[in-house]
DNA sequence: ATATATATGTTGACTATCGACATGTGAGAT
DNA sequence: ATCTCACATGTCGATAGTCAACATATATAT
């Protein structure tokens, strides 16, 4: 597992962020961890990947935020999709199950 | 599918290309054909894209390239894995079936 | 003759991730 | 008191891989 995760991560992102925040408003820093600890510490998604995908999925308008209290009361920017959002997500879940569909048909049968 | 295939693709062409060409020596069109009609459509790799990495592929050792004729009689670059291209599948797989995983994973249980 | 499918290759634009940097707060240790 | 660490948001330049478009050439079918 030495390689970045630079190349696979690309494209899924967005839909990490989307599936997350719709089970429960979340803030960024906490997305970034969810994903480290589903991913036990596989998947780490740098502040520098995370936070510009936050800012192009909001300017895009499939996310909202508001400012509030984290948990441990700090000042944290919460996150949750917006309908177009939501539709969006479904979009992705689907695209994923046939591409990566596609790639195990090939590494099975190519 | 409107979406391009850019932003998936990335990380996994050269996971395909290792595949396709460990069932037998191929060249660069047959390849991208192939990945086409696994995908009936939904995949379609262009030119920029597969040449770029082949030669990638080859640059770093792990296939290796022998002209030769197709079977419409065209002078052809036939692709076949090296040693260290074989263990790099493998490699490739393994990631791949961790991080469809991961993100299953996070589908179902985000 | 001409168009189409086969076949390899390059180029410049785009875009998303990366590592590194910058800034600030609250909690616990020394 | 001070210091460090985890929390938390953000920006920046470099890198890298895909894309569309272009360039070239041959064999086959119309």
């Amino acid at each position: 597992m030495k390689k970045s995760n630079a190349e696979l991560l690309h494209g899924t992102l967005e839909l990490l962020i989307l599936r997350l925040i719709r089970s429960k408003k979340r803030h960024g820093y906490e997305i970034a961890k969810q994903i480290q600890a589903f991913s036990k510490d596989t998947l780490v998604v740098g502040q520098g990947s995370l936070y510009p995908a936050l800012h192009r999925l909001e300017h895009k308008g499939l996310i909202q935020s508001s400012w509030g209290k984290s948990e441990t009361g700090r000042r944290v920017k919460f996150y949750e999709p917006t309908e177009s959002g939501a539709a969006q997500l479904k979009e992705e879940v689907s695209y994923w199950e046939e591409f990566s569909g596609i790639i195990n048909l090939i590494i099975r049968e190519g």
